[in-house]
DNA sequence: AAAAACGATAGTATAATCCTATACATAAGG
DNA sequence: CCTTATGTATAGGATTATACTATCGTTTTT
């Protein structure tokens, strides 16, 4: 029984008229009679009586049509499923992104994409390994920092990054135009703990100008440095574009001259399918970071 | 799209291994890489992520799951529908009858047959016309006189039926054992109007005994001539074996000598299936005559 | 680094599907 | 009653789809 023989049978249910079902089918009479005839021979009883010039349904047949329209049916609705996933009016995506990114910028990208794609489903999520997370398929794509190549993935530079001095506004250095490397020995620092990324990145930065900075306070998060800086603790180094999530007016970026960068990029499997979701998702990341910087 | 593919899909569904999958199938690896390719083409996306040795389903591959199984189920419940059908735990079954059989004989044998089938609706119509009633597909099989040959029509005869004069048993001829021809002239009797079977029947049966028969009073329906007959008005010719669904104490009936016979045939179109539940009323039918005769 | 596991590809044999031509049967018309 | 028209089944052959075996390229494991 396939689904070929059912479209025919359910055409020849409405025509009972085999000549007629066949030309509407764009077949020839002789192949309906004998795909009939292999679903009848499959069931194991006619399906329709031939009385002469009439043909009429068994009971059967009734039966079958019953069924079968409605099995026709269901896979119909599946083509139509997976083509509005396709065309990005449904569907689901997972990425897997740097927690202070996710806490200071992506915020307004999900919004705005919401806006666009209200039915699909994003879920993300903070990650500090996300090229783990996208070799072990727990996500779709990973938006990151740029990491060692790997033949398993797929990588798509997208922005870089240069870092700046965020300091409470009444601090001397929160008047600056710019920082230099020598500047930020004079401030006491709240910044991530030594392995995390955002730190060690300075930590080498700082190595290669024969410096070091003295971390007053480290913590893991980076709301809880943002609130040590306006508690007036001390200054933090972060990405210069977070300001413009940073809802606070106590608190000042000051550009690090001759700054620290980093390379953000997206990574996915180049053996997963790229849905027009995460195609588009992709697409308005690259816009929304152009657009910003 | 075919159901021999969705099957393929729903077993990698569920394996997520294709030569796991294809062994259970009874089928080579590569045909069910290739099968759920083309699958995959007509979709338009991948249904799964085949990621090195893992192999997860996509976002489509879970939808197209879904509505699959959907589709397969229904279409088994479709056999399963119609082999219940033809096990006569089902079905239905047409038969058109002569009036005076339903109302003197079948009932007995369609409370039978509903005892062993219960779920098969049977409609017995009563009829004149039985051969035409087969024909143009009004009834599925046909219970009366046998007519003249037709090639469209399968007939089995299988009760030849003799007649009997019924008569109140305070009439003289009720003590007899057997009536002769010449001992109807003498009794008033109540018949068939002309043209009717069982009136012609009689009347040709006189004529070949160049004797003739006169009818004091004609109906058209058994029930009233019995009640002629009960209410002393007279005797009437009616088959045999009518007697024995008769509940009359009042009523005898009288063997004629040398009887005009009638035959009962069973007709139906032979281009017509015979369901089993026809079948196995046609087998009950003949035991139900055999026996009772 | 070698071996094992897994899926994709290539090439070919088999089987299913489809077509044309024609036969057979029934209903309709002169 | 015979002829014609209509409708389906059958036969034979061409095409397509499906299946297999053998093998290759990757990825994971030992």
């Amino acid at each position: 029984m396939e689904i070929r023989q059912l479209h025919y049978f359910l055409k020849l249910c409405n025509e009972l008229h085999f000549s007629e079902a066949a030309y509407q089918l764009g077949i020839s009479q002789p192949t309906l009679s004998q795909q009939i005839r292999v679903l009848e021979d499959e069931v194991g009883v006619p399906l329709f009586d031939r009385m002469g010039k009439k043909t009429e349904k068994t009971e059967a047949g009734a039966i079958l049509e019953h069924y079968a329209m409605q099995a026709v049916r269901q896979l119909e609705n599946a083509k139509q499923a997976i083509a509005d996933l396709t065309a990005m009016n449904a569907g689901s995506l997972r990425v897997a992104v740097l927690p202070s990114d996710l806490d200071y910028r992506l915020t307004a990208l999900l919004i705005e994409f919401h806006k666009e794609f209200p039915r699909t489903k994003v879920q993300v999520v903070p990650s500090l390994n996300i090229v783990n997370q996208v070799l072990d398929n727990e996500v779709d794509i990973g938006v990151g920092l740029s990491a060692k190549p790997d033949s398993r993935l797929h990588r798509t530079p997208f922005y870089t990054e240069t870092y700046s001095l965020y300091i409470r506004q009444d601090h001397p250095l929160a008047e600056r135009n710019v920082i230099s490397v020598e500047d930020l020995g004079a401030v006491p620092l709240v910044m991530y703990p030594k392995g995390f990324y955002g730190r060690d990145l300075i930590d080498a930065w700082c190595l290669e100008r024969q410096t070091s900075i003295d971390a007053l306070m480290e913590t893991g998060s980076a709301a809880s440095l943002f609130q040590l800086v306006q508690a007036g603790i001390g200054g933090t180094i972060q990405p210069s574009r977070l300001i413009e999530s940073l809802r606070s007016t106590d608190i000042r970026s000051v550009p690090i001259q001759d700054s620290p960068v980093r390379d953000l990029e997206i990574v996915y499997r180049n053996d997963k399918y790229v849905s027009l979701a995460a195609k588009t998702f992709i697409r308005r990341l690259e816009t929304f970071f152009q657009g910003d910087g």
